[in-house]
DNA sequence: GAATTAATTTAAGCAAGCTTAAAATTATTG
DNA sequence: CAATAATTTTAAGCTTGCTTAAATTAATTC
């Protein structure tokens, strides 16, 4: 397509819509920063494209091409950022941005080559799920926030919102990263916050943290 | 700056002008397949941001900042290069273009971690110079054009002219890379097509590929 | 169900980066 | 040095992607 803007949008649809598939525009609009008068224009030309399906005031919902076209978008970005993570050394809370710069630049050749040398991962560093070459997603893993985790459970970190930088470096600050072990040794009453055990150490973690993280219960 | 046109007009600048530092716009139109109109505009632009010193009719030349910004360009792009070439296994037909479309979007933090894990590397797949991260370029070395070699004489391959990737292609066919070593086995008189032995084979090329080769004479 | 509020679209306009055609300037040459 | 050629600039206009303000439609609430 060769058209930043576009691909963009189309990301953003399929990154936030909802669980019926449709999405607002006011949505869209607040995610990628923009004026709503902004998305109906883009909206028209996206539908002109046949990416989108679109009647003025009506919902928005991507087509089986677009929604094809966004699933590559968002598999070109997570390949990125495992990419920059293992292969270059960046930390989990630098390579959504530098990501997101290369995404559109790169050809789908390159990807498939980082893909290939990456041993085809299924998961970004932040645990979400990296679609294959044919738009087929890892099957899903069942996962509950740290938050609702109880005194005495062992867990695994299986995925963390990405969308704060400084708490993702936090997160990192405190020895939390993917596939590590956690114990909950206490959840305190007053507010929630709970005191885990991670590498032998102990720390407090407030809920609000917590509620970010995502787990497996390990026993 | 975040500019992508910006940014490919002062890399065009920088490396097509004269050996005196000027360039004319005609050129530039030319390199970038763009009308001069929009040269005129772009240069107007890039005088105002402190770039190119532009009188109107006169001549055009890259001020102080403007030379270094478009060093930094031919820096990040021959990296990217090197890095794809090294590191992900890119034939040295196809690095050119995925660097051109990748080159605007890294960091700078990206492109230094790269050279670091490449070791510094002084000179990309083609051989041409890698400014280092204070603009530094390597110290140029004296080549000749292969077709420039004699009979019997040997020589080692240090850079070739990277504009053509069928060029290129039909170079790492016969065998031809950077650093290879060859002897010229004869020069025929009706074409001044060669002879060349390399890897213990013989193989015919052109003067016109061997103009385009640049080599170490080595006894 | 009418009134209010929220969401969306339309209208008008702006900057960037192009285009082609015409005008102006500079360079070359007979 | 005058004519011609080459180069560069200006003028007018187009598309893309954005903005704000006003108008329209849909959704919510009393
Ligand atoms: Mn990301
Ligand atoms: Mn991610
Ligand atoms: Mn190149
Ligand atoms: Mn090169």
């Amino acid at each position: 397509m060769q058209n930043i803007s576009k691909e963009d949008y189309l990301s953003a649809i399929y990154k936030y819509r909802e669980t019926d598939g449709t999405i607002k525009a006011n949505r869209i609009a607040d995610k990628l920063s923009i004026s709503n008068a902004a998305v109906t224009d883009m909206l028209k030309k996206l539908a002109n494209d046949g990416f989108v399906d679109y009647k003025r005031y009506k919902g928005i919902r991507l087509t089986k091409n677009g929604e094809e076209y966004a699933k590559n978008m968002v598999r070109r970005h997570r390949i990125w950022e495992v990419f920059l993570h293992q292969i270059v050394g960046m930390p989990w809370d630098k390579v959504h941005e530098e990501a997101h710069n290369l995404e559109h630049g790169a050809s789908d050749e390159l990807i498939n080559k980082m893909e290939e040398m990456l041993d085809f991962p299924e998961f970004d560093p932040h645990g979400d799920p990296i679609p294959d070459k044919n738009g087929l997603l890892p099957k899903q893993r069942h996962t509950i926030p740290l938050s609702l985790a109880a005194k005495g459970e062992a867990v695994e970190v299986v995925r963390v919102n990405d969308f704060d930088n400084s708490f993702l470096k936090y997160l990192s600050g405190i020895g939390i990263k993917l596939n590590k072990k956690l114990t909950i040794k206490n959840v305190l009453g007053f507010d929630k916050s709970m005191i885990i055990s991670i590498d032998n150490k102990e720390v407090n973690i407030s809920s609000t943290i917590a509620a970010n993280v995502f787990v497996h219960r390990k026993n």
